[in-house]
DNA sequence: CTGAAAGCGCTTACAG
DNA sequence: CTGAAAGCGCTTACAG
């Protein structure tokens, strides 16, 4: 980039306050960052109002410099164009910037050691103020880079490899929870899931979710659980399959919107009403599937990826962390499907 | 926030490498600075090596104070969060990233001035060394908030209300055109066009697009234009309705992916072979609809809005900007469709 | 309660 | 070709 040297904009700076207001540059500095020694309360207003009259806001530049605190996070990103890492960095910059924080975000192939270690030394070098790690999920495990930095680390959507780590997921498994609390508060008791292939970390917790769900009801699963892929013409697949082994079933939790749609299509194909006959409850909330020009046609868990964001953001900028793994809870919307 | 001070990061700084190679402090910085002043071999060597041998990494902050530049961009959104505008954000601080560059954002609602007003002061204080404005499209008009920078000011994804601003917006009229032209290719003479609300600009223009391709090839459409909501279910009603009509067509060009997949349902649920009796086209690549674990079922043109916000970021850093309106091309993405 | 002075770590005219 | 010195605009011990 090579920014050109710009002719440095002239504004009013402390010193100018001083002058007016008739105080010394140390001063009107003490009064103005709000420090606690004592000043009197005339001097206080003067270096105020001359503040304000000169309207005067001071360099963030020099007070970085000064203070040796940047004003900006790193953001570690390993594909943050993907479909789920996209809303999680949102959340993190909005939440940073709301906090007058600037956000430096590297995309880089986080398991490619070599790349990420230039990535590290560039962002001590910029004396960030701490570092957000956004992984893309349960399904990789992140080298933890926690001891390369002397500020707060904090892993996003990213299961760390150090459980000393401060590691933000979403819960998976309170997702399978709330998905079957809600159809068995709605009445059923015959509930069927209908997932991805049973490799998958959030697979499997989403499916221990309703499996704690069901057994706390005193219900059991209306049939085995029938493993796929995240799509729907899985979930139109294995629905067919559902009713055709004539299982007596009245809730369907899919383990996501995709195949929560496709079974919404083979059982309104089928004659059979929804949810009067089979509930449904997908897991996304992903716009596009589940809402169709402002109308929902789906119940669904929100994972809530971008307050996840929002969440690292806050906990990184922030005295007291928590050590270890927050889960973040997702939010069950509800929608003519249920 | 007010992050507690921290103990100084006490690394190597460019004085030690001096000290170390013998030379001045001056003669070491314009070593590192890579400055075009003569220096002797020799020395600049030495001066190398020693930095090296340190592992010197100048301190930014010291660098941003001494140049008055910041290394930063400000960026200022209108509801980040909203559907479309997220792609433009994530291309936006990626690309900054991959330039160094840190993304201050603020999220504002930039039509009520009152909150604006205070972004734009934090900004300025902040030195940001430019400004980008993410809009949320063609719909609303952003005030033109330039003036009030020293720094280059760039609007993406925003029409603003100066044509003297730099503005990156998606070619609306383009995508109508690839449209079209791709289902000329394909040999088809009776196009159809089912759309949203006729007073959204970019239904306008899409539709433009449409009819300036066909008009080119010396056609004309083969029934006119279903306007209604941007919703699967109208693309549905609306193929109903086309069909009825008994018009003959071989393509529908649908105004978004939704509507083009509500065609594709009633289609194939009339018997109709897509792509081989009617080809249909959609707008968006929006992932969940048109792809569907990894299998695309839909043609549809892609808008580029991440690539819209590297655009974007890419000019606010650049010295030769252009002034007045970059359309961004959108890219045809063909599936089985068509 | 107030102020003079040092310091944060670079860059860059300027003098030699 | 090299270096001493000033400067960027704040903050903060320290002395009064």
């Amino acid at each position: 980039m090579a920014a050109p040297r710009r002719p440095r904009q002239r504004g009013v700076k402390l010193s100018d306050v001083a002058a007016v207001a008739g105080v010394s540059l140390s001063t009107a500095s003490k009064v103005l960052s709000g420090t606690t020694e004592r000043i009197s309360e005339e001097t206080r207003i003067r270096v105020r109002e001359a503040a304000a009259r000169l309207d005067f806001r001071p360099n963030a530049l020099a007070q970085s410099f000064a203070l040796g605190r940047s004003d900006t996070i790193g953001v570690l990103t390993y594909r943050a164009a993907s479909t789920f890492t996209g809303p999680v960095l949102v959340g993190v910059v909005l939440e940073l910037g709301a906090n007058r924080q600037a956000a430096l975000v590297y995309d880089e192939d986080i398991l490619g050691r070599r790349q990420i270690t230039e990535s590290i030394r560039r962002l001590q070098a910029r004396q960030i103020d701490g570092l957000i790690v956004v992984g893309d999920g349960h399904e990789h495990l992140s080298p933890s880079i926690t001891h390369e930095f002397q500020v707060p680390v904090t892993y996003a959507f990213a299961a760390s490899e150090s459980p000393e780590d401060v590691v933000f997921l979403p819960d998976n498994f309170e997702a399978g929870r709330i998905a079957t609390r809600h159809l068995i508060e709605r009445g059923r008791t015959r509930i069927a899931h209908i997932t991805a292939d049973s490799t998958a970390i959030s697979v499997q917790l989403r499916e221990k979710g309703m499996l704690a769900e069901l057994a706390a009801a005193g219900l059991q699963q209306a049939a085995p659980t029938r493993y796929g892929a995240w799509s729907q013409a899985w979930g139109a697949e294995a629905t067919e399959g559902l009713l055709a082994s004539g299982v007596p079933v009245d809730a369907i939790f899919c383990g996501n919107d995709h195949m929560a749609l496709g079974a919404l299509d083979v059982l309104r194909r089928r004659g059979v009403r929804v949810p009067e006959d089979i509930a449904i409850v997908g897991v996304d909330n992903w716009e596009g599937i589940v809402i169709d020009q402002g109308i929902r046609r789906l119940t669904t868990v929100d994972m809530e990826l971008q307050k996840l964001g929002r969440l690292a953001a806050r906990d990184v900028m922030s005295g007291e962390r928590s050590v270890g793994e927050q889960r973040v809870a997702p939010t069950l919307i509800v929608g003519p499907s249920s």
